[in-house]
DNA sequence: CGGAGAAACTTCAAGCTTAAAATTGTTTTT
DNA sequence: AAAAACAATTTTAAGCTTGAAGTTTCTCCG
């Protein structure tokens, strides 16, 4: 799923008009497309990963955690963060115990329903938060200084479509 | 790192021109950018996990492995395999026992080099991953279809820049 | 030749991730 | 007010992933 080789073929869209003609099930444009951006992402995730562990001596699925939880002031419930980060329940609760451990989060039952545990940034949380966060955003901006101005809009613009396009798809198949 | 809330404000890169009088470190739009990216990202390969698991019993890095040793009939090193991949020499170890154990992969050391272990896909690894490969195939077509055909190509065309920029920034900071 | 160093891989410890099953607690039906 | 259904989490088993440390096997220089 990721590598990118580039085997110089050109890309079916070049011509859209002859596609009908051509063999009936030829995916390959979206096949590269999709290698394309998931080794952009990989990239970038890998690189981001690689410094928070050196820098921070943390990881990206904590980060992501406080992340979420740092506009949220009053807290937020577990199975929301779960949605947000769009990971499984189980996956939080793990995330949760340790950063509760290392004094960064702290977390409460609900009174008027024990089922639901409500977790917040703590002071400390929230200053080692913002430390990550200053630098992530710089690292996510070095990275992407190669790209004029332009092409982020163009990139965004693009991306937006897509997601539409794979949230449709994912909502047929449902 | 998931999410890509999407609340609303105007990029940065709408106007460029003014950007140079804005806060000396304004990486708001970078982050959006890549929130976005990873989105895409992230919702495309779930899918696919999802797939993989529910359709062939099979896992994605299974899948990827297989996919390098497709092209190259006479076996790979396991050390090239690992490059192409992107991951650590270590995963590439435990996933080779295991597609071994299941007859998808034959192993052998070079006779020349016995530190050098090649493996390549059996006849019936190759059957498997044909399968498993037209159904990927069709799966990255559906997820993609709502995309014009133009927005492909233009999207192709950012992401090579994209990909790049962060190529670039990652030699600078080596 | 003989050892230093490099190369290819494996092992290890720790952490992330998921789906499915199990718990605990609440709500809705009879 | 039981019983059944539903909800929020946690637990469990299995697999992926990494960096670092360890092993085996070459290579090369003196």
């Amino acid at each position: 799923m990721t590598g990118d080789d580039e085997f110089a073929i050109a890309p079916d869209w070049l011509d859209g008009e002859t596609k009908a003609l051509e063999a009936p099930h030829d995916h390959r444009a979206e096949l590269r497309l999709w290698l394309r951006l998931l080794t952009c992402s990989t990239l970038v995730e890998s690189e981001v990963r690689r410094r928070l562990r050196e820098e921070f001596d943390s990881t990206l699925p904590r980060f992501d955690l406080m992340a979420q939880l740092e506009r949220a002031p009053d807290g937020m419930v577990l199975g929301e963060v779960s949605r947000r980060m769009m990971v499984s329940p189980g996956n939080i609760t793990v995330l949760v115990e340790r950063l509760t451990e290392s004094g960064h989060l702290s977390r409460a039952t609900l009174p008027t329903d024990r089922r639901v545990q409500i977790i917040a940034l703590t002071a400390f949380g929230r200053a080692e938060f913002e430390k990550m966060a200053a630098r992530h955003a710089d690292w996510i901006s070095d990275l992407f200084a190669g790209l004029a101005p332009a092409d982020g809009g163009v990139l965004m613009d693009e991306l937006a479509k897509l997601k539409r396009s794979v949230i449709a798809s994912l909502a047929r198949g449902a």
